[in-house]
Parts: structure tokens; sequence; C-alpha cells
DNA sequence: AGAATAAATCGAAACGTTTTAATTATCGGT
DNA sequence: ACCGATAATTAAAACGTTTCGATTTATTCT
């Protein structure tokens, strides 16, 4: 624990015996300081365990360099892998990456913000999440990425997207050809993008196929961070209504609780009902059946979204998409 | 997106006609202002949109409260439980909780920490995370406080723990009082305190049974992150060597990679083998069939890390130790 | 060797707050 | 209507850096 240590630039140039700007020329490893200099300044910082003072720093230049995550639940694990390849590269570059999460409560979003903004935060990724337009005007002076979702406004910002539509719609027209007729679809509140692409693929593909998509879709409750529960009680829905032969969920999670709640209703997957997830978890992989599903780049995704933040992507202003790939396992009759 | 905005304390005081400090007596919501100025100074700031620079305060005040979370894996929902508890609390005090991923790469370790020093961190709660003496050595003039494990010397810190031994205890005499005979182990490298202590729960209710358990561990790689899949790995091993009756996982994570293993190997769960788990995650409980496990107060052990960090229970440094709840399910033969 | 140039170092001013101690305004009691 | 006390306000110093421009020291060129 020791004691009240408080060593600042200032001890440091005294005991190197050189001035305070010297020092701060070291620390920040400027070129232009004499290498026999140098070595007396990190001795100096070495012998004292001198931590340079971030409040200090930043005030001064004006700036830290901070990013933000802002996710709404850290219990997916697909707004964890995007994060996860952000982190590395902020980390790479001595970029602080604060990660917060939301719960989609407007309080939180509120205070989170708040603080962001004091640390003057010049970098926000949105990752799944919806702001309020109200909120999202009072960022100023940074730059905004959104990630697979988007807010209101959200064509002001760019975006990393992933082929939506595309997938909804294989993975759709791929059940029906496995001779599959009563498809239906677990979606969350489609207030976003990414959601309303995915629906329509899958609409898409069953008008093809001559089949009625309308009543087909089943929307989990608002706000809800139980997500296998949710896809639980879904699918537990549609299966007292009716007699499915296949289930598309946005998730894997979703299609976790699903799953389960088929087999409760003594069904077997895949031959009484194909399912097809989302998002290539390791629990669906694991999962028996194992899971069919698309997998997303989402270290990669996260990548992309530092470099907007970062900088590297300047004027392309607009989507980027990025594809999913369709992975084909057991939980889809043959 | 918007100008340079920038608005400081001053813009305010000058617009609302009234000095500096008054200004931030109001922000700071001191009594000793009159109500009138109050109106003024609020209606200026909300016309501005002044926000306070927290470099500039947290410089001033000499900190600012930031807690942090260290966890080695954002994809273990254990520790996000317990993050999440931490983070509850500390956002109603107002305390800023930084989230360190640290995936036990050591220069991950030592950056952030560098970074969280540098702000003045306060509290840091090291959550399943083992950290070099060198670097625990390094924090100074804070508190700290062990989630669960526990590093090296690290009695000189509170901590919070489960009743670990009694669980495993607990859960192998369970699977024993079924007539499994042959209970395998599946953890990681016993490093820390707590997984100490449930192995040696393990060992004594086979002892005490007359069971040899000596052999019946399987320890799955060290740094492994892929919790799923080194349970797989374990299992799979464990299987191509004998013919256990039930397996033992220090984590659902491993229970859910260890039961697709089994399946795969033609063999029934529970009726050739029974599972059991650890940390009631909604995978498991899902999972078909449904794991038995051990249900952590997760939340709340965050709450308890907060109020250690928090000064609440100051004077009580030693351990502090929660109960599970063992939860019976369907992975365990009747 | 001396002037001109380049390299290394330094002093001091800023960055935007909080806080202490001092100043000014307000109030209650006679 | 005045005094003392209390409430409200303020000026100015400090927090620990970075950075600009200036100064000193070393190097190169004639």
């Amino acid at each position: 624990m020791s004691g009240f240590s408080k060593v600042t630039i200032k001890d440091v140039a005294l005991k190197a015996e050189v001035s305070v700007s010297t020092v701060s020329l070291v620390v920040s490893g400027s070129t232009r300081v004499a290498a026999k200099t140098r070595r007396k300044v990190l001795a100096a910082i070495d012998e004292l365990e001198y931590i340079p003072n971030e409040y200090a720093a930043s005030l001064r230049k004006g700036k830290r360099d901070v990013f933000a995550a802002v996710i709404p639940d850290l219990n997916n694990p697909y707004y964890i892998g995007i994060v996860r390849g952000l982190r590395e590269r902020c980390t790479k570059q001595g970029i602080v990456l604060h990660i917060s999460e939301t719960l989609h409560d407007y309080e939180v979003e509120k205070t989170e913000l708040r603080f962001l903004r004091g640390v003057q935060t010049s970098g926000y990724a949105f990752i799944g999440t919806v702001l309020d337009d109200e909120l999202i005007e009072t960022l100023t002076n940074c730059k905004i990425v959104s990630v697979d979702k988007v807010y209101g406004f959200a064509d002001q910002y760019p975006q990393v997207l992933i082929n939506n539509r595309h997938c909804t719609y294989e993975a759709t027209t791929y059940m029906i050809s496995k001779g599959c007729k009563n498809i239906w679809y677990i979606t969350p509140p489609t207030r976003t993008f990414g959601l309303e692409e995915r629906l329509d693929g899958y609409r898409s593909a069953l008008k093809e196929a001559g089949l009625d998509g309308e009543g087909h879709v089943c929307v989990s409750y608002d706000g809800q961070m139980n997500m296998i529960e949710a896809g639980y009680i879904q699918a537990s829905s549609i299966l007292s209504k009716t007699k499915p032969d296949a289930l598309l969920a946005t998730s894997d999670l979703y299609a976790i609780g699903a799953m389960r709640a088929i087999r409760d209703k003594g069904l077997r997957i895949p031959e009484d009902v194909s399912v097809i997830g989302f998002d290539n978890t390791e629990y669906g992989r694991y999962y028996q059946p194992s899971l069919t599903t698309f997998s997303l780049p989402l270290v990669r995704m996260g990548e992309m979204a530092f470099e907007f933040l970062n900088g590297d992507l300047d004027n392309k202003i607009g989507k980027l998409r990025v594809n999913a790939d369709f992975i084909i396992r057991e939980s889809v009759r043959k």
C-alpha cells in the first residue's frame, strides 16, 4: 500500500537535474533530446516510480484519446466479439476504450454519455444500440460509427453492416429447399435498420416460393435482455398456436431458447422442426444438435469501426458491408 | 457534429453575469448559493450546453472516483454477472467503472494498469484474475479487492469468495448417492485459491466414500479462453481413456462442451454419464438436458466488492463468504 | 577561428476546474 | 436605523502537464 507517493514531473526534473520541459519531452518520446540526458531522466523516472498524471496531460493537450463502445448487453457474445476487435486496435494505439453497457436504460445511457463527454471522448461506436435523437445530438466534436444496427437519423453516420437481407433470404430458401413449409421468424421489434433488412430477406424468400410470410413473425418483447429465455417464450407461443416445421431466429441465443421449447413439446430437431440461428456462437456450435447459423466476422467488424473512428477510412461516409457466412450444421433437416 | 463548442465554465459565468466560483458551486450542488442565482446559472448552463471538463476537475480535486473491474474474459457470463453488480452500484454513486479485459495477457495487463494508475483509479476489483506480484505492487494509494479467485499474496487483500469446498463436496456426494462410481473432475490449472478449494471438496467426498480421486482430474490447458471448446477437448480425452459415469466441471461452459463430447461418443446424459456444472448460466439452464449446477449470487458478489472498495465494509479485512445454491436439474441420473 | 546553422534545453504561459480565504450583501434584533 | 452576525459571492492560487518561443550549447562550413 505504501505512502502518499504523488511523484510529479517536477520531482523527476529535480532528481535528474534537468528542466520540467525536458522530462516531458523524454516521456513523450521526442527525438530532440540528447541520449545522455534521456538516460538520466529515465533513470530518475524509474527510481521515483513516476507515473504521468493523465488528467493534467489531457487537460493541457485539450483531449485524450478515448473511444467508447456502447453496447446494450455484456451477456451477448455478439457484441463482445465486436468490442474485442475494437479494443485490440485501441490498445495497440494507446487509445483507451471505455465499454458502456446501457441495458437500454435511458438513465444509464444519459449518465454514461455524460461521463464520456466529460472526458472528451473522441470516438463513439454504437453497437446494436438505438439511441435517442436528443441524446445523440448532444455529442459534438467527435466521430461516431454505428455497428450493425442503427438509430433514428443514422444515415448521417458511417455504419458497418452485414449483408442482412441476403442472409435471411439464404436461410429461408435453404429451409424451403429442404421441404419446410411453415417457417416462422423470431426477432425482436425491428426498430433498427439491420433487423428491418433481415425481416425483408425472410419475407422475400417466402413470397418467391409462393408461401405466405406475413403472419409468421414472432416478436419478442422490447428490452428483453435474457435472450435465451425470450427465445424460449416466443417459440413456445408459436408452438402453442400452430405447427411450424422451421424456425429462423435473429440470434443464436433466441434459437437456443427455441430449441429447448421445441424439445419440451416432445418434438424432434431437425426431424419435426428445423432451426437456424444467427451469430455463430460457441453455444450454438456445441449444442445438440449443433446449430446451423451465420458466422459474422465480429472481430473484423470491430476493427472496421475502429478504422472509422481513427480516421483511416475517412471520406467513405457510408455503409460498409461485411459478409456473413452460412454455417450448415445439424439443426436443419437433411 | 457542429462546431468547436468547447464551452467552459468561464463562458457560463459570463453569460450568467456571475463569477466562475459561483458557477462551480452551482454545478457541484452546493447549498450556499441563492436560489435566484442558481436559476440564472442553470439557465446559462442549459443554453450553452456546458459540460464540465472532467480532466480539469479531477486534476484540481486530486482524484476522480474511478473504479476498475479487471477480468480475464468478457465472454464468460460468470464475470459479467459480477461486473454488473459492481457497475450498478458505481453508477448509482457517480463513480466510473472501467472494465478491463486482460485475456491473461501480460502486456494487456500492463498497459491497462498503467492507464488506470494514470487516472488515479482508487479501487480495483480483480475478478478471477491472477496478477503478477510485480504488477500488483505498483498499485499504490488505492483499495483492492479480489473476487472469488486470488493472486499470490492475496491474503493482504479482502476477498469475496464462495463456499467452494462445500459446493464440490456436495456435488460429488450427490453423484455418489445416485450410484456414480467413476467421477471425473474438469478444472483449469488450480493456481488460484478458489479452485484449490473446489478440488479439495471433490477429493474429500471421494475419499469419504472410499473412492479414489487422485487420478480423476482433468486439467484443461492454461490460458484457454474458449471454454466450451476446452470442456469438449478435456471430456473427449477422458472418454477416450476410461469410462466415467460422471463428470463434474468448474464451469457450466466446461460442462456444456463436455456434454457435447459425451453425446458424440454415442452416450446418453444422464443415463450413461451424469454431469454437473458451476455458475448457473442461462446456457446450462436451457440445454437439453438442463444442467445441474450451482447458482452463485453474482450480482450480490459484485455489490460486495463495491462495498469493500467504497469503504463500507472497512475494517473487515478478510474473506467474505457467500453461499452458492445447488440447482438440481436433469443432467444427473435419478 | 569565427560566423552561420543545427541541436538541445529551458522558462513560462496555458489548459479548465475547485477551493480557500477574503469581500460584499442581507437579515434580525434592538 | 444601526450593529453584529450570517449568507452569498468572489478573486486568486493551485492542480500537473504540454508546448511555444527563446536561449543556450554543440556542430558544421568557409
